[in-house]
DNA sequence: CACGGCATGTAACAGGTTACATGATTAT
DNA sequence: ATAATCATGTAACCTGTTACATGCCGTG
C-alpha cells in the first residue's frame, strides 16, 4: 500500500500529471519505484477523494488537457505519519529461487541454463549500476539537493543488492557445475 | 504468479495437505516463501481442477479429514516447462526507501528514528542468519538431499541479501548524522 | 474453562496487471 | 503511411490480505 506514499513523496518535491509521474517512474526513478498510469491515475483519484491532493486543469491546444496535481496540508500529514509508522520487513519472494529448488527436483538441464541466462543479464545490470553511479560521483556535492542526495542512495542500494545477487549467482553456477557445495 | 509453482515444487518433493504446507511455509520455508492459508487452499482447488495435483481424503478420529495432496504427470510437465522459461527481474519495490525520501522532504527526525529502528532490526537478522547457516554447516554434505541443498543456498542469498542491507543502512545512518554523502 | 493445535474452508477487499479506448501532433 | 508522443481514462481479471466460520482434542 506504498504507492500512495510514493505519489505524495514526489509530490512533495515538485506539482506534476499523473502522465508525468508514471514517466518519471519508467526513467529516473525506475530503480526506486515502477506503477502503470493505469494504477497512478486510480491511486490520483483516490487521494484527491481523500483531499490529499488537489488539481489545476491546464488547457492544452492539440493535445488533452493536463491535470497538473499538487499534494496539499492534509496530504503532507498523512506522509508525516506514515513515515513514523515502522516498516514491515519486506516478504521472501523470489521466483529465481522457486525455480532452482523446483529444477534441481524436475529439470537440471533447463535450470542450468536459466541460471547461465540470469547471470549474464546480472552482469550487464551492475555494469550499469557502476556506470551510473560513476556519473553521480562526478557531480559536486553542492548542486545536489536533498532529492537528488536520496535518489543517490537508491541508487547505491540498487548497486549493493546487485552484487550481492552476482555473487550468490556465482555460488549457484559452481555448485550446479561441480554438483556440490562448498563452504 | 509463482504461487502455483512453490506449491507444485513442495508437492514434487513429497504429497502433504495444504496445512502442513501453510505450516512449513511459516518455519523451514519462511526465508523461500511465504502465503497464508487461505491462499493456500485456493491454489490447491485450482492446481486439482486444472488436473496437476490429485488428493485423497485421509479419515481421522477426532479431528477433520485430512486432504492429502500429490502432484501429477501434468503437474510436473508444467513445472518443468516453467523452469525454462525466462524469469522476470524482480520489481525494486522498498518502502523504506521512499520513506527515505518522504523523510528527508517532511519530517527528518522521524525518518532519524525509523532508520535507527530498522538497523537494529536488520542486525538481529543478520546475527540469526549467521547462527542457522552455522548449523547447517556442521552437517555433512552427503546427509544432505537436493532439496536440503537448496534450502541452504536459499539461506545462503538471505545473508547475503542481508550483509548488503546492513552495509546499505550503516552508509544511510552515516548520511543522516553527517548531513553529506561520502564516496 | 479458556487457549492453542489440528484441518478445512468462504467472503470481502485491496493492489497490480492487461486489454481496450480516444484523438491530435510530430517524426520516420 | 505508420508509429511514437502527449494525456486522459474504464473494465476485467488475478493475486494477496483480513475477517469470519466450524468443531474436536489436549493442556494448563
Amino acid at each position: 500500500m506504498a504507492l500512495r506514499e510514493v505519489i505524495l513523496t514526489v509530490l512533495a518535491h515538485r506539482r506534476m500529471t499523473g502522465y508525468e509521474i508514471a514517466h518519471d517512474f519508467d526513467r529516473a526513478l525506475s530503480y526506486f519505484w515502477r506503477a502503470s498510469h493505469q494504477q497512478i491515475y486510480r491511486e490520483l483519484a483516490s487521494l484527491d477523494k481523500d483531499g490529499c491532493v488537489k488539481f489545476k486543469v491546464v488547457p492544452q491546444t492539440g493535445k488533452p488537457d493536463r491535470k497538473v496535481y499538487a499534494i496539499t496540508t492534509r496530504g503532507r500529514d498523512e506522509l508525516k505519519k506514515w513515515v513514523a509508522e515502522p516498516t514491515p520487513p519486506p516478504q521472501p519472494r523470489y521466483d529465481l529461487l522457486v525455480k532452482l529448488m523446483a529444477g534441481l527436483l524436475v529439470d537440471k538441464a533447463s535450470l542450468h541454463r536459466e541460471m547461465e541466462r540470469v547471470s549474464v543479464e546480472s552482469r550487464a545490470i551492475l555494469k550499469q549500476f557502476r556506470r551510473m553511479r560513476r556519473q553521480c560521483a562526478g557531480q559536486p556535492l553542492e548542486t545536489m539537493a536533498e532529492y537528488e542526495q536520496s535518489l543517490y542512495l537508491a541508487l547505491r542500494r540498487g548497486l549493493l543488492q546487485v552484487e550481492a545477487q552476482t555473487k550468490w549467482l556465482g555460488e549457484v553456477t559452481e555448485f550446479l557445475e561441480s554438483g556440490s557445495l562448498k563452504r
